[in-house]
DNA sequence: CTGAAAGCGCTTACAG
DNA sequence: CTGAAAGCGCTTACAG
């Protein structure tokens, strides 16, 4: 029943098809294609040859089977269709392929029991590492994932346990940049549109932008902050709450520039434009990537950086070095300034 | 030496080790773990409860390579990180994970030599279908994929060798609704910003474009046809280079709405308004999932079902269900009017 | 430089 | 209802 064996109507090639007609033995031809140096040039030449006319593809299946190497990451993160987790998503993606490794991508939802679900999908295909961006208080699964000895590096956001390496960005120096950038123009009613306090980013953010506010002497008002869910369409009913609510403000923060754009869109429905009557900043800087129409002063993270170092982190993991190093790294901040931010100063 | 064994430090629990504390066959075991009919029920429950108490996790490497099936696919797409793709990605992890089947997600970046090196690494990691949308002009590619016999579906594209299965929009129908639209707003003079011609959505966006055009008696300008890389910033020399030539238009009707906000982006650099100066229609309508600030009249083509399809096609396929049958479905479009577009008329 | 054997952890097909 | 054996396609460790 070859028909049936994963590759079929056609059957695959093997290494016993190659080893048959060149008269080698399965042994020898699967060290020639792999280039073993104990083996001699001309038979390596004429092995490579035939598997080449015979269009032979190894079945990673067995080899890591028998090796126990995959070659194979899992990406989990809230929601690809989010650009700045299909950024980071692409970047892996990219960083793994150089190295031969395949990625796997899973979204969690932000549900911790999707992403259970996630995680033991990729250790039951024997994934070498995962990079996870962990879902709202999702601590408990950190810590099933760790008991199981498959490395793994925390991306975008860290727990209270530490002894998990993780690739962060500087939160709490954005947000501050965020917030002072605002208050150097003159507003001090700023709305932080912010992520479930679950979330380290959340809270370090919440900390530079109070940071921010107590340097002005502006007392930090807890109606201004408002945890939103961070899927799209979240931030929606509360910012309509808000406007109901007549509650004051010159500027929002906005968590991410999804939230800020979905912002924009609300105030806009609303006939409040930005920044006329609202100035508004977000976060990730998606515009870097995507020529968004709409100039939003956002808070940079490098992605690129902060992705290709997550996936060398695990790399070292995979290759057990440097196993009593924890890996705690911080990629820096900056504010990118565009036109949705105006000067309530004259 | 388990701790090499895939599951790194701590050794992963295995079929034998269940049967050894139970003292049942590890053939046993494993049939009572998938709830086979000829075991009684009382061994059914001893042994899921020892392995739940064990922490069992199955190796699907093991059972893959005896099965034939991995239960895995994998998507290839241009770059994920364009939410056109990484929309499509989203519904079909999803659709995937309800049937228990993982995703790869690889790209090609528009780019040959990397997409036939994607579909290898797919396919030595015997998948048991592909997803993908082909890159420009990869016949070649898709008919090496197709030799090997396994089930795959092209996803937004179609190639002329016409025993492939795909899903795709109807593209001509977007094509003749962007244009028709323009044209009964007083709009003669449409530049079209498409992409390569290899592509077979851009071929017939640009034949709905000529049909419209056709009906309202306006000959079809070589000139305002541009193609361009549908890569991030690809349009931008192209379209400053047309600003430069003075060629006359008041309408961009683009492939995609990456390139629509590119080129609003960078007509606002020119301190060219839209839509007061220039009406611009995108394709895609990314903005039903993502709330940009920047309201872009787009033709919507259901990505939620096209995905949906593709993969419920894959399936059959895996499953050898109606293999007489060539599955070319196309997904219905219609224009959704926002405000980047303005009457000429009074 | 090459070969023979064992084994990775499962599932299949068959025996009883 | 359960077990014993073979085998999926590789790699490992060792023999010569």
């Amino acid at each position: 029943m070859g028909e049936e064996n994963g590759r079929h109507n056609v059957k695959a090639t093997t290494l016993k098809d190659i080893a048959e007609q060149t008269g080698f033995t399965v042994n020898t031809v699967s060290r020639a294609l792999k280039n073993k140096e104990d083996i001699s040039a001309t038979t390596i030449k004429l092995i490579q040859e035939k598997a080449q006319e015979l269009g032979y593809i190894g079945n990673t299946l067995a080899s890591s089977l028998r090796s126990g190497m995959t070659k194979t990451i899992a990406v989990i993160v809230a929601d690809v269709s989010n650009p700045h987790f299909s950024i980071a998503v692409k970047e892996i993606e990219r960083a793994a392929r150089t190295q031969d490794y395949t990625t796997f991508i899973l979204n969690s939802y932000e549900d911790q029991e999707v992403e259970k679900k996630a995680i033991f999908s990729a250790l039951s295909k024997n994934v070498d590492g995962i990079i996870i961006c962990p879902s709202q208080g999702s601590d408990n699964n950190m810590e099933i994932l760790q008991r199981t000895g498959t490395p793994f590096v925390l991306l975008g956001r860290h727990l209270d346990n530490d002894t998990m390496d993780y690739v962060v960005s500087d939160d709490e120096k954005g947000g501050y940049l965020a917030t002072i950038h605002l208050l150097e123009r003159g507003h001090q009613s700023i709305l932080f549109l912010n992520a479930h306090h679950s979330i380290s980013s959340a809270r370090e953010r919440l900390i530079g932008y109070t940071r921010a506010m107590m340097e002005y002497g502006i007392p930090v008002k807890s109606e201004l902050i408002r945890e939103v869910s961070n899927i799209s369409g979240g931030s929606r009913n509360e910012l309509n709450e808000v406007l109901k609510s007549k509650l004051e403000f010159t500027a929002i923060f906005a968590f991410n520039d999804m939230m800020a754009w979905e912002s924009i869109f609300i105030l806009n429905k609303h006939n409040i434009k930005v920044p006329e009557n609202i100035s508004v900043v977000g976060f990730d800087n998606i515009q870097s990537r995507m020529f968004i129409p709409f100039p939003l002063t956002s808070v940079s993270n490098s992605k690129g950086k902060t992705s290709r170092k997550a996936f060398e982190i695990l790399l070292k993991r995979i290759y057990k070095q440097n196993s009593d190093v924890r890996y705690h790294e911080v990629v820096d901040t900056r504010l990118v300034i565009r036109e949705s931010t105006k000067s309530l100063l004259l």
